[in-house]
DNA sequence: GTATTTTTCGAAATGGGTTTCGTAAAAAGC
DNA sequence: GCTTTTTACGAAACCCATTTCGAAAAATAC
């Protein structure tokens, strides 16, 4: 059981006082020379760290909050990130970025060390296997500690606190009416999401939307838990068979995938097959045809979350009710789909 | 000027112990109701938050370090702060991301602030601004204090500490070889990197081609301080005159753009011109044709600058030689250059 | 009514540094 | 040799919340 080493550890050592020792490791001027050499060799020798919290416990205190998303190479989460941190450092916050990688265990240790740490709140989207096991419970010490706890784009109904997300019932509805309106019939849908309750919404939506438009529900044509590694094979197996006539992907990398994979089979986009993806990232812009798609504003959603997170913080009214934000969405067409006739 | 509420301030208001407003705001049992009640009601209404640092002092100090970047939305950032996450977090620290948004009053700014706060150690890609400015002064005092520095990627030869880069210089010289020996003589440079350190670097690597090419070097190809705004104009003025058979981008989004842009123009990529670009981010690998260019290894670089500035937080000699790594860069020759014969 | 238990609270120690101020010893001044 | 100034260091306060332990007061037991 090695305990820190601590200044007075020192002192004992060299039978002086700690406030010669603070003053020699800052190489104050009111130590001789010799006495600093030693006890500074001392120190060097064994590893000797200042504890960064009693240091800081002189100074003003500073506020920082933890932010958890599942993975930064998502376009989307980076201008979270970035909205999100705009907020914060304007308000004086410190960003602690932690990413779970999509993992439900790296979650936990993450929450595990925050808690450790001194955050004033903390800013979550679930990781995709937290959303499958559907366990928000390492949040709970948070909320009962009076750590406020801001919820953003994947989030959970289980846990009670205040969230920042789309409508994607709507979104996914608008998408989808507007593949209708330009004609298209079987619609599929495919989507990496796996069992996030926004992949739930989403497709609730366009179920809602083939509804209202008196079109059938085909089973076998939704496709909302594809891994990764096989979303290509499964598309162009769906493609090939030639029985759709549009993709309505539910994260972008789906979409861009569908859009990839019907040009390598010579699909004409879009008049065999029209597209639609959520989450205008960087590459709906830059493939060939464009892609039309559902931009989730992510900075705004940072920016937002980060907002209220803040005012919770601040504000200590614990008995304010927790609410939820929706974030408006934008349909932004490109060529992958047919523009509709305004009437 | 308004102090932070205490505990003893709280305690001193209502005659009691500061113990007893301790455990009172803990909902101690030890606490009857009554003093609870009116020990958190007046908390509440002077928004009474306890200092972080006070109760951390307690705990097992937890360690954390500084992440500077330019620009999350850039995707070769994104990549480093991934691996540097992975490692920091292996290695029990936190991450306290923070960016800079390509200015040096934000860089300064975000410094200040982490100096306050409690820091073990500070990883750092420069601003455009600050490379501008060529002035790294903000840095000083981390390293005067001992809190190590490890500079990546976009570094600066003015301040000493440990490095992690890559062979800026032979890696646009190795890129220019290619495309000289692919039949281009007339290569443009295209740059949105402005004053950085490591433009001059590649320009450099450039040059040096040339010349042991035998080329003349003709500085009206050098564009190595477009403006954003400009750039797409100004390499359509480029491409229209049709004097030149190559362009080498210094970064991702020169490369890009000149590549829309010559294919708005018409011109045939790689027959009429050829393009090579820095950064491998997403977008080379989608757009049409897609585009030639350097890997730098983000997410390695990332891990390598966290695994060496642990190194020197963890290991106390301070005489240790400060060291350059340089990571491996890779060329990955894709449809916007023409494959050279192998001998 | 006395003995025992429970409730409620306070004093003080703790965590690990920094900083102020006081003092003894050494150096300098005359 | 005596006074004044420096130099070198220590004691203690300070930052702020938590927690242990002891004690007084109140409630319950018999």
């Amino acid at each position: 059981m090695k305990r820190k080493l601590s200044l007075d550890d020192i002192a004992k050592h060299f039978k002086v006082s700690k406030s010669t020792v603070s003053k020699a490791l800052n190489d104050s001027h009111e130590i001789s020379a010799k006495t600093k050499a030693k006890i500074i060799a001392y120190a060097r020798e064994h590893k000797y760290r200042p504890n960064l919290n009693a240091i800081n416990l002189r100074k003003e205190p500073s506020q920082s909050v933890g932010v958890i998303i599942p993975n930064i190479l998502n376009y989307f989460f980076a201008q979270v990130i970035s909205g999100v941190e705009k907020v914060l450092n304007d308000r004086g916050y410190n960003m602690i970025a932690c990413i779970s990688n999509e993992s439900y265990k790296k979650e936990v240790a993450i929450t595990e060390m925050l808690r450790k740490g001194a955050i004033s709140g903390l800013l979550v989207s679930l990781a995709e296997e937290t959303g499958k096991l559907d366990n928000t419970d390492h949040f709970e010490p948070f909320l009962n500690k009076g750590i406020p706890v801001v919820m953003f784009d994947r989030v959970s109904s289980k846990l009670d606190c205040d969230k920042v997300t789309i409508d994607d019932t709507k979104a996914a509805y608008n998408a989808t009416e507007h593949l209708i309106k330009s004609g298209c019939k079987r619609i599929a849908v495919v989507s990496l999401l796996g069992d996030l309750e926004i992949s739930k919404l989403r497709i609730n939506g366009y179920h809602q939307c083939l509804k209202d438009h008196n079109i059938d529900l085909d089973q076998s044509l939704i496709f909302e838990k594809l891994e990764k590694s096989f979303m290509e094979v499964e598309i162009r197996k769906l493609l090939s068979a030639g029985k759709v006539d549009a993709i309505l992907g539910l994260e972008e990398e789906a979409g861009v995938t569908s859009l990839l994979t019907a040009n390598s089979l010579g699909i004409k986009i879009p008049e065999e097959l029209s597209i639609i993806c959520f989450t205008n990232g960087i590459l709906p812009k830059y493939v060939v045809p464009s892609l039309t798609s559902i931009s989730q504003h992510g900075y705004h959603m940072g920016q937002r979350a980060a907002q209220q997170l803040v005012n919770r913080i601040e504000q200590s009214d614990p008995e304010k009710p927790f609410e939820t934000e929706v974030i408006k969405t934008t349909m932004i067409e490109r060529d992958s789909t047919i523009p509709l006739i305004k009437a």
